[in-house]
RNA sequence: CGGGGUGUAGUACAGUUGGUAGUAUGCCUGGUUUGGGACCAGGAGGUCGUCGGUUCGAGUCCGGCCACCCCGACCA
């Protein structure tokens, strides 16, 4: 199964499709740009759904659920909003079909027509909006801190699977504040349990920052990232928290009655994050063998795998096994016996060493004589011979050491791909020969930064959250800057 | 929308000057195997993307259409 990939030097495009598919993670499906999300994909989505739901709800958010068809007036009431989205909107223009009279199928009823067209949602702040301005009255209805788990579609040009899909899945909260202050501390609030999630769930280090005005998203006042750089060099941001401001309140006229009697348009934030974490997570830490999962997403921890000759054998080594399975389920980690007949246990080694899995064990006569199990770890494929004694704890440890491993790889990565630039040369010679995260001066025009994208292909990811203050000139204008951001060529 | 490519068995591909379709892998059955992708034997599986044309005869030649993939343009 795992024969016949490209390596990632060879072509790093080709080794990830390759990957997700062979893999068994997603295919395409019949319409263009959209994905089927295959059970071992869907089993990591799961997996990161269940950590990001208890995050929202330790920070006391809901999850409520929102209509997928919003109506088209709705989307033109926030000015900018619309401007951003209005050019990959699904519209639903008809609702019923019938057969065709020449015989070939079916095809629209002309007469089924809506008076008002429907957009297929690509975010929902409009449609939510607009219901909160029936919710809120009063400063005591604040906060409103509401979050779904949807589907949305968004008709790009070009997708990819994972990275870029027609029709996603991801978490939008939407939350209504009394305060401008408020909503920024939700907004940062959220943005660093995206963070949190990021690297101590996927293992992968985050740069936080803000996005210039160019990259923030249409109707926010500023909008918050993640960013993240994959093996290829190019960054990818991995989620995005906005503070809106009142400019939503005031396009769907949400008030409340202030402590004071008066009253005031409320303050918004959204945040979302979607299934293209899947995809950062495969770029971030896959290698040439496949698959490389970090333990807290792997929706298998630790797979079984016996060896034996004669059916006795395997009766003994099943008792043993199942034993340390229970045991290791009893300390919540999930664990796959499989001793099917079936396969060779090669063909089991590549097959899941292709699907990631961190831990395998291996028992066979040798080992159930000496009472020990050889392990091997996905990251390194290091293997090593333990005593089976305590070996629930050895498991855990090495899990944790997994985890770690590889957040600290993808760490030591990134600082090795983070470099400055201080003049137009060196800018252009990094992007084109090394990649990854580029900090640079700029003289904070959008002319400059639109410019600089058309020349190189690299945009400002962001204006880092620590960004230390230090006098420069912007290296395309020379203009002085007070401050470096952080460039790439990105996903 | 531009540039390139591909449509033939579940999958990946081959198919010569036009003569009625093959290889690998996977699948099924039986047996031998099992500490890094096992072996032997037998077997099932294809309106060759689609429509039309040329021809005694088209996977192959000609034309139209469709779909998908890759690279761009586009993208919070």
């Amino acid at each position: 199964m795992a024969k016949d990939f490209p390596t990632r030097a060879e072509n790093y495009a080709q080794w990830y499709n390759d990957l997700v598919i062979k893999a068994n993670m997603a295919e395409n499906s019949a319409v263009r740009g959209c994905m089927v999300i295959k059970p071992y994909g869907y089993a990591i989505w799961e997996k990161m759904q269940a950590a990001l739901d208890k995050m929202f709800k330790d920070t006391g958010h809901e999850n409520a659920y929102f209509p997928l068809f919003i109506p088209k007036s709705f989307f033109s009431k926030e000015a900018s909003h619309v401007e951003g989205f209005a050019k990959e909107c699904a519209v639903v223009t008809h609702y019923r079909l019938k057969n065709d009279p020449n015989g070939k199928g079916v095809i629209v009823d002309e007469t089924a027509k809506l008076d008002e067209e429907l957009i297929v949602r690509p975010t929902s702040e409009t449609v939510i909006w607009d219901i909160y301005r029936t919710w809120i009255q009063s400063y005591r209805d604040l906060p409103l801190l509401i979050n779904q788990w949807a589907n949305v579609v968004r008709w790009e040009m070009r997708t990819r699977l994972f990275l870029r899909t027609t029709e996603f899945l991801w978490q939008e909260g939407h939350t209504a504040h009394a305060t401008s202050q408020e909503a920024v501390a939700e907004t940062e609030q959220m943005l660093n349990v995206y963070a949190d999630f990021v690297e101590n769930f996927m293992a992968v280090p985050v740069l936080k920052g803000i996005k210039s005005p160019n990259e923030r998203f249409a109707g926010a006042v500023e909008t918050y990232c993640i960013e993240t750089i994959m093996q290829d060099g190019k960054a990818l941001q991995a989620g995005t928290s906005h503070y809106l401001g009142q400019n939503f309140a005031k396009a769907f006229d949400v008030k409340f009655l202030s402590k004071e009697n008066k009253l005031e348009y409320v303050w918004g934030t959204s945040w979302g994050v979607s299934t293209r974490l899947i995809g950062a997570l495969i770029m971030a830490h896959s290698d040439d063998n496949g698959l490389v999962l970090p333990p807290k997403l792997a929706p298998t921890q630790v797979v079984i795998i016996p060896i034996w000759k004669t059916d006795e054998q395997l009766a003994a080594i099943s008792v043993k096994v199942n034993e340390i399975k229970k045991n290791l389920q009893a300390r919540g980690i999930s664990v796959k016996y499989d001793d099917r007949d079936t396969y060779k246990p090669g063909w089991k080694f590549n097959e899941y060493e292709f699907k990631g899995v961190p831990i395998r064990l291996v028992i066979g006569p040798r080992d159930f004589e000496n009472g020990t199990v050889e392990v091997s770890r996905r990251d390194t494929l290091e293997k090593a011979t333990y005593q089976l004694q305590d070996i629930e704890t050895k498991v855990e440890h090495l899990l944790q050491s997994i985890q770690d491993n590889l957040f600290q790889k993808a760490l030591d990565y990134r600082e090795s791909m983070t470099t400055k630039a201080d003049s137009w040369e060196e800018f252009v010679d990094l992007l084109d020969n090394k990649g990854g995260f580029i900090l640079a001066h700029w003289d904070g025009t959008p002319e400059t930064e639109q410019e600089i994208k058309e020349k190189t292909k690299a945009t400002i990811r962001c204006i880092p959250l620590d960004v230390k203050p230090e006098e420069g000139k912007c290296i395309l204008s020379g203009k002085p800057s007070a401050n470096r951001v952080v460039f790439a060529r990105s996903y």
